[in-house]
DNA sequence: CGGTGGATTCTGGTATACCACAAAAAATGG
DNA sequence: CCATTTTTTGTGGTATACCAGAATCCACCG
């Protein structure tokens, strides 16, 4: 047992703004805000009552809502979850893909050998190309193994970045990338990109990984029905 | 004389808090935050007092530019300008550079040839490769080019985000610009950009405006003194 | 019966008062 | 005289009250 006095950091030192922002943020993440019953409308008094807090930090929260484009405030109308349009949602791809393209290509300069290993070791079940068999797991892994590539750029501000156009765009990928043939597709893409940061080549791994992002715009723009 | 009634937009349907957050963004911006003596603190009441409103609106304002990161807000200590740090200026230019790079990239692909035509003529003095005489006026004209790149690329977020990312760099920008050799070595750079568009070549478009914009971090991180 | 106009209500916008924490200043003890 | 504690003061954080515009409802009139 310790000899020091523990102090189990009473009231964690946030202030209510930033607690309200990370649960709404986390709130609207969740749902689904594309089912045609989906309530999409928010009302500051209900929230407040519901929050256990005054109007005005929450208030704050919605304003930074707003700015990261998830809510939309219309004075003296009401506020309410934006849903992105199709082309919009193309055009977060189209961002992160060049995002992530230009994290690749730091990471065949920069990234340890190491850190590339753990690209691999991030697929053991299905390395040698198989259907994976659990397509809710092979979504976590998916979306590890971006976030990875970003990080393995060592460029912080990319990674930020693509972690906020990601906030608008997981409900849809999550639902997109359990479609059949495009998961062992995207298992072969995984692997070249991989293989392309292994040897180093700045050109081929930016390459593969925009047009892998781009491929899945595209698809996105031919088969998605529900955005408008 | 108007046979129309004319109304002033009376008020104009603004509400006060983007109306001070566009006064203090512009504030911010025009200020030289890396001035050894300059006043990175801001104080909410007298700031309130100044603009004639009440606190209130005032913070909406402050917590959107802190969300954009013009601003940082420590809790019962104050608010703070955020002065950016070496490091994190480079980050902002390969962030830019990858954006830029892939606006390029689309301009090759969906610009009209109108449209490519007008990078040509933003340069109707110095096209030739000499050193433009007024450096205020190549300056603003160097800023344009960049951002008519990412308009022909015909996707709104890429411009939204640039512009974002630009805001943070505008000061440092255009006091690098000025350095002798490097105005000469970017027109050519430029002229070689629109010949690469012109060619409707994305691989050499895209390589350009990526190497053009990550130069200029090298640079800076070489050159630039007055940041931490 | 349908449309119009006004009162009502509901929503976000703003102002103000008070609170809690932290830094600075003053008081106190060695 | 210095270190430490206490008090003061000043800052942002929060709650609340009230304001203004928009939407709705409903009575009234054609």
């Amino acid at each position: 047992m310790s000899s020091q006095l523990t102090i189990p950091t009473l009231q964690a030192n946030v202030s209510l703004k930033e607690k309200t922002y990370e649960i709404l943020k986390d709130a609207i993440c969740k749902m689904n805000i594309y089912a045609p019953d989906a309530q999409l409308r928010l009302d500051e008094r209900q929230l407040s009552e519901q929050l256990g807090i005054s109007r005005t930090p929450l208030r704050e929260a919605l304003v930074r809502l707003e700015q990261e484009g998830l809510v939309n405030i219309i004075p003296r109308r009401g506020i309410f979850i934006v849903r992105k349009t199709k082309q919009e949602v193309v055009e977060l791809i189209i961002v992160w893909a060049a995002l992530e393209g230009m994290a690749a290509r730091l990471a065949t300069q920069h990234a340890s050998d190491e850190d590339i290993a753990s690209l691999r070791s991030m697929f053991p079940s299905f390395s040698a190309g198989d259907q994976p068999a659990n397509i809710d797991e092979y979504s976590e892994r998916n979306i590890e193994f971006h976030q990875t590539i970003l990080k393995l750029g060592g460029c912080n501000l990319l990674v930020e970045m693509a972690d906020q156009l990601f906030l608008h765009v997981r409900s849809i990928r999550t639902q997109t990338i359990g479609e059949a043939d495009r998961a062992t597709r995207s298992v072969k893409d995984h692997r070249q990109i991989i293989e392309a940061i292994e040897a180093r080549d700045p050109e081929l791994a930016e390459r593969l990984v925009r047009e892998h992002a781009l491929d899945l715009a595209k698809h996105i723009d031919k088969n998605v029905t529900y955005l408008d």
